[in-house]
DNA sequence: CCTCCACCGGAACTTACGGAGT
DNA sequence: ACTCCGTAAGTTCCGGTGGAGG
């Protein structure tokens, strides 16, 4: 048995794909960045202040994703901290990840060095602590909010607000805010005092195209892999899969990954293209499954409902699939919750990408979603059947 | 041209929970 | 022991709506 293993690491020591994995990790910060050396140049234009000491103009980056806006920004942050250690901090907070203002607060506090209880305080409480912890850091202090958006939508621009406004009762520190965000149409949302507070300075980050992923997959899969594993060919297929979904840096480079880890377990010598192929819809697969698997119980059921309803090749109504939801939770003697939450429910699974639903007018007979599935049945039905709650409950 | 279906979707409110502060 | 707080999930209430059919 223990064999089985001692293959598995033999083949990992002795990869003859992979010479050094680590740079193809998607948050790997690589000591060039390709193509972005106006972004550079003119996000370090900005915060080059804070090296003497003084706190730089607020800044609004956004760009789509992969567009290398987190990469260039704590590429710019950490090259200027490690010449003027001593005169500057910075804060990097992933706002989708900490998705609510406490969190991002707490977050900024700890990586400050402050401690905070995970949750259990008034929002206001925390903010006086996080006056206080930015205060003692005695310097200037460069707060950056990555995927803004997130927060926004779900919890407004209230700590954007209060967080463009915390310097005016600080008396040591200063606070610089650099908000990142994927969605263009985010300023409009927001209070025209942050936005004028925040938007001091705007940059945009443009998309990269096939040529320059393909400069940007070459450079790393140079260090990444060992020497004549992966062509030109394998290298091009990967920038214009990615090019076709406006020009994500991240999807290439986890395409050419995962085709390298794929071309691994096969214990082939060479990248080819079918595991660029194969790579792509692994990580979708991946992807999906996660997505379903961790869904909420009552989710899981409505996505039970779209598939069983979904038999007959016909688009379901938001009644019909409540229906249906209905009839499951009293098979398995259920609470069910409301038709409204349903409905909400269908727009969550639309934007997850499992199912696609779209408003239609029926006239006469109403307007309602139109529901569809947008993933193989049988795919959804094997991941749900992974949670025994839903055991023998369908046909 | 008007009606009226079958929902949509915003907003305020509830409930349960984990945890702090005092 | 008691009060206060934020979050997540859900409920209640309700005004809004595009277009087929009369």
């Amino acid at each position: 048995m223990s064999d089985i293993i001692d293959n598995i690491i033999a083949r990992v020591q002795v990869s003859p794909i992979f010479r050094s994995r680590e740079y193809m990790r998607p948050d790997y910060v690589p000591d060039e960045l390709p193509h972005r050396e106006t972004q550079i140049r003119a996000l370090g234009d900005i915060l080059v202040h804070a090296v003497k000491g003084e706190a730089p103009s607020n800044v609004f980056i956004y760009g789509l994703t992969g567009t290398g806006k987190t990469a260039v920004t704590k590429f710019v942050l950490s090259n200027l901290h490690r010449r003027a250690p001593d005169k500057f901090s910075f804060v990097y907070v992933n706002a989708r990840q900490s998705d609510t203002p406490y969190r991002v607060m707490a977050d900024v506090i700890e990586t400050l060095g402050g401690k905070v209880p995970f949750t259990g305080l008034s929002t206001a409480e925390l903010h006086r602590r996080l006056q206080r912890t930015v205060n003692d850091v005695r310097k200037v202090v460069i707060l950056v909010l990555d995927e803004l958006d997130a927060l926004i939508k779900r919890h407004g621009d209230e700590l954007l607000y209060r967080l463009t406004r915390i310097n005016v009762e600080l008396s040591v520190s200063r606070v610089s805010i650099v908000g990142i965000t994927n969605d263009v149409t985010l300023v409009d949302e927001l209070d025209p005092r942050v936005k004028s507070s925040l938007g001091e300075v705007e940059q945009v980050f443009p998309p990269y195209n096939a040529v320059e992923l393909e400069d940007i997959l070459k450079r790393r899969a140079s260090v990444a892999f060992k020497l004549g594993v992966v062509s030109d060919e394998v290298i091009s297929l990967c920038a214009a899969l990615a090019a076709r979904e406006h020009g994500d840096a991240r999807r290439a480079l986890d395409l050419l990954r995962v085709a390298g880890e794929i071309a691994e377990r096969e214990g082939k010598q060479v990248v080819r293209q079918e595991h660029v192929y194969q790579a792509r819809t692994e990580i979708e697969r991946d992807r999906m499954h996660d997505v379903i698997q961790t869904l909420p119980f009552h989710s899981k059921l409505v996505l039970l409902s779209i598939v069983e309803g979904s038999k007959r090749d016909r688009s379901l109504t938001t009644g019909e699939v409540f229906e249906i939801y209905r009839g499951l939770t009293r098979k398995l003697g259920l609470e069910s919750v409301t038709q409204r939450r349903v409905s909400d429910i269908v727009n969550e699974l639309d934007m997850l990408g499992v199912i696609t639903a779209s408003v239609v007018n029926r006239g006469r007979y109403g307007k309602t979603k139109e529901i569809k599935l947008s993933v193989d049945r049988k795919s959804i039905l094997e991941v749900l059947n992974e949670d025994e709650r839903l055991h023998g409950i369908w046909s």
